[in-house]
This record gives C-alpha cells, sequence and structure tokens, in this order.
RNA sequence: GGUUCCGUAGCUCAGCUGGAUAGAGCAACGCCCUUCUAAGGCGUGGGUCCUGCGUUCGAAUCGCAGCGGAAUCACCA
C-alpha cells in the first residue's frame, strides 16, 4: 500500500480524535515535499481550520504530534507556516523499496481473462505516399498508449485501418502508367511507398501544368480568374482520366484491378519497413477497400428509426444542430457513402471481430469535429461505446516555416529521418564507445540503432499530445541534455556497475537488509521510484504518453546527481553498498518499464 | 462568423485534480575526467506564466471577457 494512502488515514483518525470531526479523504491533501524543506510528504493543514479554530502554525503542530505518536512511518515533522512537512522514517522506505525489489513488473496491472478490451486504431495511412514525421508521431503515439492501457490491466487489440483505395490511388496508378515505363521497386531500387509517392507526385506535377494552361485559355475566353480556375481544375484531362480509372475501379475492372493490387503491395511491403524501424504493428489490419460499402445499411436503419432524414434530392444527413453542432452527410445523393459512413461500418465490423469494451482512435486533432460527430452517432445507432469512444487527438509537427506540406515539397520523411538519426548516434558514439575495449561492430550498430531510434521518439513523445509541436530540421535532435539517450545512457551506467558488482560476487539478496541507516538522498530516490505505479495510472487515465516520458527524465536527472555524489563501488560499509546497488538496480529496473511503456529500447552499454 | 485547442525564460518544452521563492534542456559564461561510462555533475545570468476582471486564506492552474495563433465547419478522405 502507499505511504501517502496509509498517512492520509492516520490524518483522517487524527482530525477525528483531535477535533472530533469527520473529514472526506479529499479533503487531505498530501503532496511530495519541495526541495528546499526538510521532509519527504507535506500536509496542506489550512483545510482543516474551521475545525481546529487555531492558527495554521498550530494546527500543523497538534496534528504532527499526533501522526508522530500514532503512525510508524513518521520519524520526525516541522511546520512552515499551514504546511506540515513529514519525514518517513528510513526503515518505511526500505519496506516499500523491498516490496517493489519484489515486482518485476512494479506499476503495471496484470491482465486477466476479465480485464476489459480496448481496441486502438492508429497509424491509418494512405496508400499513395510514403510516411512523414507526422505518422511518425501517430505511430509512436499509437504505439505508446497500447502500452500504457495493457500495463494498466487492459486487453489491447492494435488496429489499423488502410486507406487503399480512391482518388489519390489512381492518381499515382495513372502517373506511373504514363510516365513510369514499368518502373518496379526491384528495377529503380527505390522502396515500393517512395516509388509510388514520386508517382503522385508527378501526377500533380503535371496536372497542375495541365491546369494553368486551360485556366489562361479560359480567361482568353472571357471568363473570370477564380471561374476559370475552379474550371481548369475539373476539367483538366488528367484528373478526368483519374476519375474514370475510380469508376473502373469500382466496377472491378480487371486491369485496373490488378495494377491496383500489384502497386499497393509494394507499398505495403515499404509501409512493413517503416513499421519495422519504429517497432510498431498491428493486431488486425483493416483495408477500407473491404470496409468502404460497409455502414450503408446503418445508415438506412437510422434512417428508419427516424435518427436521420432524406432530403429532395436523396441525399440522407444527420441533423446535429440539438447538440450545437451542424447537419452532417451520410448518403450523397448518388447512394455512395461518405467518410462518416465508412466509420460506421468500420465500428460495425470491428464489433462484431471483437467484444469491444472501448475504443481509442489515435488521429490528428484536424479531425476533433469529424470525432464529435462520430460519437454521437455511434451513440444513436445504439453501439455501447459509441458515446464514451476516444478520440486520442494529437497536435500537429509543425517546422520553423509553418506545417508540413507534401505538394510543397516541406515534408520530413520517416525513413530519412530514421536513418538520420541512426547515422548521428554512429557518429556521436564513435568518440565515447572506445570507452567499451571489447565491443563488436555488430554491438555498436545495434548500440547506434537504439539510441538514434531512442532520441526520435523520446524528442517526440516527452511533449504534450494535444499541442503542436515544432521540428527543426536545421537542428538535428540531441543526444545531450533531456533526451533519450540521456535516459539509456544513465540506464547503461547502472547495468555496468551492477555487472562488475556481479563480478566482485556482490549480489542483491532477495530480500533488502531494514536496518540500513540511509540518508536523505537515497529517501528521496525511493519515493521517486515508488510514484511510477502512480505515473503509469495517470499515463493510462488521461491517455498522455508525455507524462511518462518527463517521469523517467526527472528519476534519471535524481539518480545522476546520487551517483555523481556516491561512488558505489569503493563503499567501505557492505550493507550500505548493498543497499546503494539494489536501489540503483530498482532505479535501472524501473528505467526499463517506463521506457517500454514508451517503445524504446534501453542497451546494456553503449 | 460558429465550434474546439493552444499562449510559461532568447529557443524547445515541463508544471495545470488551486498551495510554499514558477522548473528543465538548448544557447552564453565559469569550474569538475589518475575517481563505478564526462551522452555526465556543479555554478552564474535570463520570467508581465498573453491582458484584464472575478472566485479564494491562497491562482500559471478554476470562471468570465478580451487579444494573439492553430484546426475545423465539403456530396474530399
Amino acid at each position: 500500500m502507499k505511504i501517502e494512502d496509509i498517512l492520509s488515514q492516520s490524518v483522517i483518525d487524527g482530525v477525528k480524535t483531535l477535533y472530533g470531526q469527520e473529514v472526506p479523504a479529499n479533503m487531505v491533501q498530501i503532496s511530495k515535499t519541495k526541495k528546499e524543506f526538510e521532509g519527504h510528504l507535506t500536509l496542506v493543514v489550512f483545510p482543516f481550520l474551521k475545525m481546529s479554530k487555531k492558527k495554521p502554525e498550530d494546527t500543523a503542530q497538534e496534528i504532527g504530534e499526533y501522526l508522530k505518536q500514532n503512525s510508524n512511518l513518521v520519524a520526525s515533522f516541522n511546520v512552515v507556516k499551514g504546511f506540515l512537512n513529514i519525514v518517513i522514517s528510513s526503515e518505511s522506505w526500505i519496506e516499500l523499496l523491498d516490496e517493489i525489489h519484489q515486482n518485476p513488473k512494479y506499476g503495471f496491472v496484470p491482465v486477466t481473462e476479465n480485464s476489459p478490451l480496448v481496441m486502438i486504431e492508429y497509424s491509418s495511412p494512405n496508400t499513395n505516399k510514403p510516411l512523414h514525421l507526422g505518422h511518425v508521431r501517430n505511430n509512436l503515439l499509437g504505439w505508446a498508449i497500447a502500452q500504457i492501457m495493457e500495463a494498466n490491466g487492459n486487453k489491447v487489440v492494435k488496429t489499423n485501418i488502410v486507406n487503399d483505395r480512391g482518388i489519390h490511388i489512381c492518381k499515382s496508378m495513372l502517373a506511373w502508367l504514363k510516365y513510369g515505363n514499368g518502373e518496379t521497386p526491384e528495377t529503380s531500387g527505390k522502396k515500393g511507398d517512395h516509388l509510388i509517392g514520386d508517382y503522385y507526385v508527378a501526377f500533380d506535377k503535371h496536372y497542375k501544368a495541365e491546369c494553368k494552361e486551360l485556366q489562361a485559355k479560359f480567361v482568353a475566353e472571357g471568363m473570370s480568374e477564380d471561374e476559370a480556375k475552379t474550371k481548369a481544375e475539373q476539367e483538366a484531362p488528367l484528373i478526368k482520366e483519374a476519375h474514370d480509372m475510380l469508376v473502373k475501379w469500382e466496377n472491378n475492372d480487371p486491369e485496373v484491378r490488378a495494377l491496383w493490387e500489384k502497386m499497393n503491395n509494394w507499398v505495403y511491403a515499404g509501409f512493413d519497413e517503416t513499421y519495422k524501424a519504429l517497432g510498431v504493428s498491428f493486431d488486425k489490419i483493416y483495408y477500407e477497400s473491404n470496409t468502404y460499402l460497409e455502414g450503408k445499411d446503418k445508415v438506412m436503419e437510422g434512417l428508419e428509426k427516424g435518427f436521420f432524414y432524406r432530403r429532395d434530392d436523396n441525399s440522407v444527413w444527420a441533423d446535429l444542430t440539438k447538440e450545437g453542432l451542424d447537419e452532417k452527410l451520410l448518403l450523397r445523393s448518388d447512394g455512395t457513402s461518405v467518410y462518416m459512413t465508412q466509420d460506421i461500418g468500420t465500428a460495425k465490423l470491428r464489433f462484431q471481430d471483437f467484444p469491444i469494451n472501448k475504443m481509442i482512435y489515435v488521429v490528428g486533432n484536424e479531425q476533433n469535429y469529424h470525432f464529435q460527430v462520430l460519437s454521437i452517432l455511434l451513440d444513436k445507432l445504439g453501439f455501447e461505446w459509441g458515446k464514451d469512444l476516444v478520440h486520442f487527438s494529437y497536435g500537429m509537427v509543425e517546422l520553423p516555416n509553418g506545417k508540413m506540406k507534401s505538394r510543397e515539397g516541406t515534408v520530413v520523411d520517416a525513413d530519412d529521418l530514421i536513418s538520420e538519426m541512426i547515422r548521428n548516434a554512429k557518429e556521436t558514439s564513435e568518440d565515447k564507445i572506445n570507452k567499451i575495449q571489447d565491443i563488436t561492430s555488430e554491438e555498436a550498430n545495434e548500440i547506434a540503432r537504439v539510441v538514434g531510434l531512442g532520441a526520435l521518439k523520446y524528442f517526440i513523445l516527452k511533449v504534450d499530445a494535444r499541442k503542436n509541436m515544432l521540428f527543426n530540421p536545421a537542428e538535428s535532435i540531441d543526444f545531450n541534455g533531456n533526451t533519450g539517450p540521456f535516459i539509456q545512457y544513465t540506464y547503461a551506467r547502472i547495468r555496468s556497475v551492477l555487472r562488475k558488482a556481479a563480478a566482485e560476487g556482490l549480489n542483491i539478496p532477495e530480500h533488502l537488509d531494514k536496518s540500513v541507516e540511509i540518508n536523505e538522498k537515497e529517501m528521496n530516490l525511493i519515493q521517486h521510484i515508488s510514484d511510477f505505479a502512480a505515473t503509469v495510472k495517470q499515463a493510462g487515465s488521461d491517455y498522455n504518453p508525455s507524462c511518462i516520458a518527463n517521469y523517467c527524465y526527472d528519476l534519471v536527472k535524481e539518480y545522476n546527481q546520487f551517483y555523481h555524489d556516491y561512488s558505489i563501488l569503493r563503499e567501505e560499509d557492505e550493507k550500505k553498498k548493498i543497499f546503494r546497488l539494489a536501489l540503483s538496480a530498482e532505479v535501472s529496473k524501473i528505467i526499463r518499464l517506463g521506457m517500454s511503456l514508451l517503445g524504446i529500447e534501453v542497451p546494456e552499454r553503449m
């Protein structure tokens, strides 16, 4: 049981004994003591003044004395204004550390058969271009939140809905046919997704040229600039051809379908490489080409029940003005479905496939409105989890001169970024790696991979997911300071100390010796370690990986100060030496667990 | 215009279920490698927590208003 909780109960008992009044648990505010003051935990006594009818200092003194008498946790206390600073006994701290020591997955709630099932949708790429930095943020957040949900005792199904059909795919296909000369990933040496992406860009280039020409022609015929532009964009031969191709695709034209399949497979092979490099995976992948026709029947059902209405032109709409939103189109006048219809259909399929208790969509904040609507619609249509579906909405990744725009070529490509990070890590480590004598070049490469990715992942995950974040390609991601490698480095250093200790025959006992005298810094470290469980819980309820990242950094920073102050292996007092090794081992364990929630690997040496 | 989100050091970000003198990293400057891995530690300088009003013993944190920025409001996905 947590020290705070036990102490909190003692405070409740104390107030009752002293002032004869029951206080609700939420009135007991216990927080960590600020660094400037002596003590571990601080009770804010202001809420009790009305009961004690005394000055804050006197009230705090009284409660402090009660606690010291009645709780064996409390070693001493001091009062500063209305704050009661409590020093927890060193024995209690060691007991707590021992408890953590016994539990190799401290802070993780085990998943059982009866655990709720959470489905997490993330990644969800289009198959017409390679993944960029925005997708990287999505994938890392999706993976991290999946790990965090699992650590909080949920069964997790990770899913991906691949947008593999539509006009954008046809654009790539058309450009490949027109300008490709039969180029393949094999003949060109390009990754499949990059190859297709190049043709998407090629389409856009030629299309723009056509539009410009046409626009000039229409203007010459007497149209206004704007009118001419709109008309040109609709009438350009290339876009018409692409639309024809889409119609053929929908009519199952064998040639178009074969080409579509061939090119999509190239893209999937490319995506798989990127996913593998990022260390993310999925349990179930849905393809829009299989699901885009779903959802119509659900809409019709809603129409019959009177949730929706049909306009004169035959289109179907939901009126959400009562919910403070607009009206939303669900079926076009030609009866075909739109994005929203598809998402309803996908939801239906998923519910058939899995007994979902909770659905989390990891999708950018540009779609906040969409998910607000989807939630209401699913609820109306009788999906139990519809009302409280979670849209894990994350901010855009911005560049110094604004957003990434694929058409303007200002995207940061995921594959390029990953290999750049690994290369930088390799260069950086070359200066330092000679500290480790016996290291093979394979191991050096593996370290560079782990560190490079660690830097990238931590850089993205440490910032609050809701906020837009800035990435400056000119200043590549750092390896010093508040970074992934800093945390990884601390881990590797602890592991090195533990290896040396083991070589000396020093082993950490199964149960820790409670008679060791420990100092303030050590107690603070134990307190910090024990906070891990609460942090994991908070990350799970707030859907917030960044608090795990910040927790790891704080812990590592504090450990580094400890590490700097004491030479563990040179310590004369054997008991103390063992205790410090045990403490270090627990720190390394927590770092490993915390980083695993972020999908960041930790190296045994670096 | 409606809705939603954001605004904290020169830069990138923490802190936000109200609590003590608002924290890190980067950048600048100065110390510390014969000492378990210096990707480290210590120190100096740097703040109108966008503004105003309100609630409160107490506000960066909560409420309202304003200013500034972003997203969205498609028979695109």
